[in-house]
Formats: C-alpha cells, sequence, structure tokens
DNA sequence: CCCGAAGCAGGAACGCGTTCTACGCCACTA
DNA sequence: TAGTGGCGTAGAACGCGTTCCTGCTTCGGG
C-alpha cells in the first residue's frame, strides 16, 4: 500500500466517476430498449444509475445529450463490427446494399432502442449538433468502406446522399411512415441508382 | 328570409367552427414564425385565437398535428406556386435544381416558421403518420413534376429518394447542422448525381 | 315544450424535462 | 488545522404539453 501514488488515488476517483457515467448511459439503454423514448425518463434513469437527478445533468446536459451518447456508442460498435467482417460484393452498390441490409437487420434486433436513439439524433436542439456531427461521420465511414475501391465520379457526393437517405429512412421508420421491409427496399434502391 | 334553408343555418354554424379553426391554425403559423417551435405554447395559440385550451386539443389532438396542419397548407401553396410558374431548365436536372433553388429561398425567407414546421414533421409520435404522409406526398409531386419528361429509368424510384434528401437535409438544417448555402449544394447535388 | 347531445369557456390538475436550493464529503493548500 | 472548491445526494419547484372537470349555450327530435 505504500506503492499507492497519489496519482493513483486520483485516478481511482476518476474511475468511480467514470463508472457512475456508464452506469447512467447503460440504465438510459436499458430503459430506452425496454420501452423507447418515452420510458427513458430521467428520474428513472437516476435511480437505476444510483445517482441523483443532479448528477445526472451534471454529466449530461439533456436527455437528448445523454441518448446521443449512446448512440455514439452503438454506431462506433456497428462500424467495428463492420471493419472486422467486410461487405461482401464485387461491385459497390452490392456491398452497399450489403452493409445496409446488415446495418438494418442490427437496428431492428431492438426497435425501440433504435428508435429512441434515432429521435434523440432527430430533435431539433442546436446544442446537439456536435453529437450529431460524430454520429454522422461514423455513419458516413462506414459508408465510405464499403463503397471504396469502386470507378466513382464524385464519391463525396455520394457518400454525404446516401447518408442523408440512411438518416431520412431512420427518421421515417421511427416515425412509423415505414415499415422495415420499405426500409430495406428504399435503401437498396438508392444505392443501386447511385453506384455502380 | 323565407329562402333562408336549413342548410344555411347549419353552414353558419359550420362556418363559425371553420373560423375558429383557421384562427387556430392562424394564430400557431405566427407564433411559430416569430420564435420558433418552442414559442408555439398550447395556452397562447388558444388565447391569440380566442378560444379555450379544450377546444384547441378538441380540434388538434396536440401540438404536432396542428403544426401539421400548418404544414400542409404551406406545402400546397409551394406546390400551387410552383404550377404557376414552372420550373426552367432543358434538363430535368437544371429544372430539379431550380425547384429547390426557390423552394429554399421561400423556406428560408421565415426560417423560424419552417424550423417549426419541420420540427413537427420529424417528431416521431406515430399518430401523424397520415398527415406526414400527406406532406411527404405534396413534395414527391413537386418533385415529380419537375422532372417529368426526361429520359430516367426509374422515375420513382428517384423521387423517392429525392424526397428523402429533401427532408434530411431540411431536418440537419433545422439541427443546426448545416446552413442555407450547404443545404443548397448538397440538393443541386443529389438532384446531379440522380437526373441527367 | 322539454331532453339529450354536441360544442365551447374557464380553469384546475397531472406528468415529465429541467432548474434550483440546501447540505455533506473529501482532497487540496496556506 | 481551518478553510475552500469540486462533486455528490435529496428533493422541492418551475414550465409547458396534455387531460379532466364544471357549467353554459345551442340545436335537433320526442
Amino acid at each position: 500500500m505504500a506503492g499507492a501514488a497519489p496519482s493513483d488515488a486520483r485516478s481511482e476517483r476518476d474511475l468511480e466517476t467514470a463508472a457512475r457515467r456508464g452506469r447512467m448511459v447503460d440504465a438510459a439503454v436499458e430503459l430506452a430498449a425496454a420501452g423507447g423514448y418515452d420510458s427513458v425518463q430521467m428520474r428513472d434513469v437516476a435511480a437505476r444509475a444510483e445517482v441523483a437527478l443532479g448528477t445526472l445533468y451534471r454529466h449530461f446536459p439533456s436527455k437528448d445529450h445523454l441518448l446521443l451518447e449512446a448512440l455514439t456508442q452503438q454506431a462506433a460498435a456497428l462500424r467495428d463490427r463492420m471493419a472486422q467482417r467486410p461487405p461482401e460484393g464485387a461491385a459497390p452498390a452490392d456491398r452497399m446494399a450489403d452493409v445496409l441490409r446488415r446495418a438494418t437487420r442490427a437496428l431492428a434486433r431492438r426497435p425501440d432502442l433504435t428508435a429512441a436513439l434515432v429521435t434523440a439524433l432527430t430533435s431539433p436542439e442546436p446544442d446537439t449538433a456536435p453529437h450529431k456531427h460524430a454520429v454522422e461521420a461514423v455513419l458516413r465511414s462506414i459508408i465510405t468502406t464499403a463503397i471504396d475501391g469502386g470507378d466513382i465520379a464524385d464519391p463525396d457526393g455520394v457518400v454525404r446522399i446516401l447518408g442523408y437517405v440512411w438518416l431520412a429512412v431512420l427518421s421515417a421508420w421511427v416515425g412509423g411512415t415505414l415499415d422495415t421491409e420499405q426500409m430495406g427496399e428504399d435503401l437498396t434502391r438508392a444505392a443501386r441508382l447511385l453506384l455502380p
């Protein structure tokens, strides 16, 4: 114990607060997976994470910030899975369709969670813009690696457009104007129209 | 006065309630134009329309329904203006870009109003789905007439994709992740990528 | 002529996101 | 060793969307 340096003590404290932060995000994810956006109630999140409401708000300035943190983690996990097992197909359109199919399946596996996270993503609070940018960047990186290597005239433009379509389709699915099948249909249609 | 049929009396009452309905929508539009979504407070709408809060909720089951009614009217007006003065340009891509440029200018003229209406459009309440469908149908009809007459392989698909891009870009603009210029840029980029 | 239904006014009440208040605990520093 | 500032707890309070209640008026049908 004599070897315990001050840095150890400090990191121990930091670890505690990091653990608290993790518990808050986990609690939000559990509640979202169980019942969607409306089931993520800040008092419940705080209670389940065993922190006070004020602590929750000290770490996340709003419910949407909290859910966007969760979404960022989920998006990063999706990107890592895609990197581990790259999409199959000779043409960029095929690889893109494969990616979108797998991503859609993953999102549809926990529909309430996805709905909650996408709801936070489309919320209009301007001070969440940086987080939204981060999420969109991850999605674009997934698209980019999927279509990379093809003979595409304006790859950046195509990536941006496909990202928009992805977001719009997700939003429509969450809003109930589109079911899972139509979502996949429209996505592959966009890929075929925009890619060789 | 002997000619006054019962239908006249009934229509007079109906006219009153129609006038009330109109006042409610107008009040919502005025408040939205002044300060955006958050400034449209149901108590204020009711007060400005000179109706009781319960009356407002009798006609519109939620704030988003109210704003979507306003959005439907605005979209119809936009479509009519487009029909009155059809877009210029030889190629479908040029006509599409012209339409989007004019529409964007019109929307940017009252940014707070647009933001409020688009916020309602992207709200996740599933029971507004029919209204959202109606708005999207209007947007798609605008797109369709703009690109009509060109030599396009999958016109329906192109229209759907352009509609998605339009919505996503609007949503990003409202969310603060895109400014007006970038919005126009991405829209014309999508038109050029998808149309001859 | 009276009744029931429907629409409206006025306003209280409820739920949940967000903010605020009051206090405790612990590491630090003169 | 006393003070100070950061982070935490506990919970009340506030704002706004939404619901509910109570009473009034008007209209169509017995």
